[in-house]
DNA sequence: GATGAATGAGAATTCATTCAT
DNA sequence: TATGAATGAATTCTCATTCAT
């Protein structure tokens, strides 16, 4: 409520953003605190004002893009089960493909830093996939043969596109949304 | 102080098989040449022998990852084009199932090391996923509306199931092979 | 822990005196970093602010001396000319007794680092001598037969009771000059 | 008299020679056994055979220096004072020209390892001159005022003119005996 | 004796973190 | 609050020395 307040939150943003960029740019074990702050154009000792330490830095990244996510599963609306599978489909990769740097840096520290558990990212998808699978199916909207297993495949096509977009920009994430949808929920429309 | 002269070659293995443990278990970043050393029960300047310094393991970790890599995609024999395409799926899935430790370094170097060059092997892999579809329409097995745009998909497949494999040892890669195949391959045909 | 900002130039010079002390009692190949950082009363990683490598201490060094010698050559004066050498020989003596741990440094150095081009410094020493030479010669100041080659026994006179000096500090080189002055000016005079 | 005792000192020599040339390459400190080692057509181990260690071969190089030296002082015969000086004078400066590499190699220990006593050596030519000067005061054959302190410049002009020639090539130090003799020797006759 | 693989102490350098100003 | 000089633990790499073959 104190104006402090603002402003710290505020800060902390900021340095996430620079923190953010640089790390898309070096990755985080050649991050140093420094270029973070020359990034955000502050001095080095200001950091700890608003970070204990530089895997704050981490934790903090994480955290953003653990909201971001869980803002795609939350609005799916209501409609046909398929349908809000689509919407999460779309909604994964738009907002991945509207941030790109975040999306890299989420890579790196994925394949980085063991404490971020990733495996509960995934099986979260997996489980939200699953279930709106589980209704299709009450619906009788889903293919014979085709059951909670698939949930995998989805998530598969979604991050394994994903991965080669960033590996490699000239790959058109945004288009390949319509591709995924057909091969991965109108595929296996009943 | 155990001067065993073990065969060149063969002490490089070694190392390098170290290596992939060490990595596996904690990263590059986080690994230290005197761990590889340990975990290949040598005095750390025993390392330097074999290799010229931190980065060459590295190195060597790709030339083997690469080799195998290149050796499934040179065994996809005779047959139809879906076939081969399924013989490709299948020998990757189960090449990179059969060493997840080389996986696990493999997805971390991507995401750590700018100068291993993903999109390349990535870009490969399309390109011949791109020309068995091409041999497949060719041969009137493709069903109508897809084209080479599949072979992103095809990859993201592998490789999206691939990380959450990575990720979390309970999905079971090896069973998602089926999987795999009958969306990716499949069904696609006319 | 001290955060005492000093001046950064007067840090650089503080530095550079500790480093010329460690030289002269270990050899640069001796000196440790952190034997110089101790001499300044700081810390190992407080001489990277002020030098990038243990080389640049090096050079820093080998500039001072450089400064210092040129000084003399500068400040000859007017005069005839074997005044003007006399007073060459003087200051160059002076200079050097002044600093012993300087021109131990300099030995040292000239000795053990091909870098330093020591032929380049010898060569205008007797440049400049060998220009008052012959400027004694047109004044007729000379002793017939003495010439241009007289220069290098001038250098060689100082050079070799520096040389001596340093090993034995007995040796009074400050006292020498006179004698060096009388062999090796006056003892050319017509 | 053993056959072997032959071969030992035989191969001490080899190695001793090689380490001189060595040396005089790339300096004591710089110098690894390895080095000395592959210029003797030996490997590493071997040397260890006929040296304890690194820095008895650094001994054995100032012994092979200290013999020739010594052998000069003892071989000035008989005659004049004045003329065993000049002797003494165009010996050691043939003795060190014919052996640029060991010249190079004293240099840089003298400058480089304070255990060798340099001292003691130019104190030991000093003394041997300043006897032949008393002597040459004795025949009558010195001319008024120069006495024992004269010893030094001698030397001085001896070292300092090897200085200069170790430095650079281009002086030619043994065309410089003859202004040596005539400025050191024939300067301060009678 | 000769070899050279193996060892590990030691040194330069980096950088997260602290804290006096 | 903001700063950045100072610190020193930690890491890579070198190389003298040892010793099994």
């Amino acid at each position: 409520m104190a104006p402090r307040m603002v402003d710290k939150e505020a800060r902390r943003r900021e340095i996430l953003a620079a923190a953010v960029r640089v790390f898309a740019r070096k990755g985080y074990a050649e991050a140093r605190i420094e270029d973070v702050a020359a990034e955000a154009g502050l001095a080095k000792g200001t950091i700890y004002l608003s970070f204990p330490g530089r895997e704050a830095l981490l934790a903090g990244v994480f955290e953003e893009y653990a909201a971001r996510s869980a803002a795609v599963l939350d609005a799916l609306g209501e409609g046909p089960a398929l349908t809000r599978l689509e919407r999460l489909v779309r909604g994964t990769v738009e907002t991945l493909a509207g941030h790109r740097d975040h999306a890299i840096v989420m890579l790196r520290l994925w394949a980085t830093a063991p404490p971020l558990d990733m495996a509960a990212v995934y099986g979260r998808h997996r489980e939200v996939i699953a279930d709106l699978l589980r209704q299709a199916a009450a619906e009788g909207a889903l293919r014979p043969g085709v059951g909670e297993r698939h949930a995998t495949l989805v998530v598969g096509l979604i991050e394994g596109c994903l991965l080669q977009w960033l590996a490699d920009p000239a790959v058109d994430l945004a288009g390949l949304a319509d591709d995924i949808v057909a091969l991965g929920v109108e595929g296996v429309r009943a």
